[in-house]
DNA sequence: TCCGGAGTTTGATACAACGCAACGTTCGGC
DNA sequence: GCCGAACGTTGCGTTGTATCAAACTCCGGA
């Protein structure tokens, strides 16, 4: 369990705008919970009764198809709010988020949200911008999916993991939580095998260098070339 | 040029918790305009200098990619805000919007934005809800084009459509505005030519009757087993 | 009335990706 | 240190869909 202290969300973009007196308010109503590598925070269609900041660790924001198929939408990083549901007003969550890697978030009760916003309008604000960009980022995945091959798509996919998580090794960049080739063929809309098949041959090629559940890019600036965007 | 009138606006979500009044003062800060088929009433990457409600006709919004193709990320029809970047906090638009038919719409400078929602919280909620059915919307198409055949795709697209503006005619249901076999594989991310193949299929099937840029579904319970979507 | 453009239809061909299947590897628990 | 489960790899046959190409239909304007 981490401290609670107001230097852990002062440096947060939802925060960032705000006094330390009125951090110490927001984070003495907030409840810290740890959750394992699996664990589902919440649970696509049930009630919307919370809200809540990623401190630590990396989440997956997925959607499930009645065949039983699951999609990726969206990665959470630390200092990232997610289940905002209630800024949207939905009574349930429209998707599920699991763990991917141990987590600790904090949460407030949704009643707290028109509270937080009509009493800290920095909060409102950048509240409304992640939500923003998130929609931003949903609709540039969708025109990737609808107009990309595979093989560029995985690219993207592996391009965005890095830009959102990556931290420089000894060999390369690599990606910070634990990655296996079905978790990447549910973010792209392909199989495992076809993902597998193109990890082999990108590291044969020098491009990646990829353990059981963990990925370092080797040569960024290839695997940009095979994702086929144009600046 | 519609009379600017209080009924217009006074049975849409937006307003409905207004009152009269304060209909007027929205209306009269309100600027109208027609646009004719084919015309866009803003650009991606545009600055975000206004905020829209459609009155009459039908949009599209569209993404580009780099390379050139573009995907139709989901249509507006009357009674919508729509291009609320600012709602957002964004300074551009994030797509490209349409008429697929002749169209009016108002629209108000951006300043307002903020104005309205503090001074009309009904407003406010209800702009912040239909930006969640938006998200959940897109979110769900993009699982979709992930998990589904070409098939399901298109099936659901013409469904959406459906629901979205389908009249009763003597035959069936109509799409209300003009749709190109282009433009469903817009929606779906396909080739038109895929897609003339399975309306004429259909066609046979006595499913859809479809003219030039006019599509009725004459039997819309097969099409939903096509969609593959189980209740 | 004729022309040209926009939209549509249809056929033939090629290949990328899927589905299935079998085997290999790594990891964690007992 | 062994075992089983989870994850990864690879091969092969098949097919759905893109691609290329050509012709056709409708509609509006000159």
């Amino acid at each position: 369990m981490p401290k609670l202290d107001e230097s852990l969300l002062a440096d947060l973009p939802p925060f960032s705008l705000l006094e330390r007196s009125q951090i110490r308010e927001i984070l003495d109503r907030a409840v810290s919970r740890r959750y394992e590598e699996g664990t589902a925070i919440f649970r696509e269609g049930h009630d919307a009764d919370r809200f809540f900041l990623l401190l630590d660790g990396y989440l997956r924001v997925v959607r499930s198809t009645p065949g039983g198929d699951q999609v990726i939408v969206l990665h959470i990083s630390p200092g990232q709010l997610f289940g905002i549901a209630p800024a949207l007003q939905r009574d349930t969550y429209p998707a599920t988020s699991i763990a991917a890697a141990e987590s600790i978030a904090l949460s407030w009760p949704v009643s707290l949200w028109s509270e937080f916003t009509a009493r800290y309008p920095g909060f409102a604000s950048e509240s409304y911008k992640t939500l923003g960009q998130r929609l931003g980022q949903i609709q540039e995945t969708l025109t990737e999916m609808a107009t990309q091959a595979v093989e560029k798509r995985v690219a993207c996919a592996l391009l965005r993991m890095v830009n959102q998580s990556g931290r420089k090794t000894g060999e390369g960049i690599e990606i910070a939580f634990p990655v296996t080739r079905q978790n990447i063929s549910d973010m792209t809309g392909t199989t495992l095998h076809t993902v597998s098949r193109l990890l082999s041959a990108w590291q044969k090629d020098g491009i990646v260098s990829s353990t059981r559940k963990h990925i370092v890019v080797t040569d960024p600036h290839r695997l940009v070339v095979l994702s086929g965007v144009q600046g």
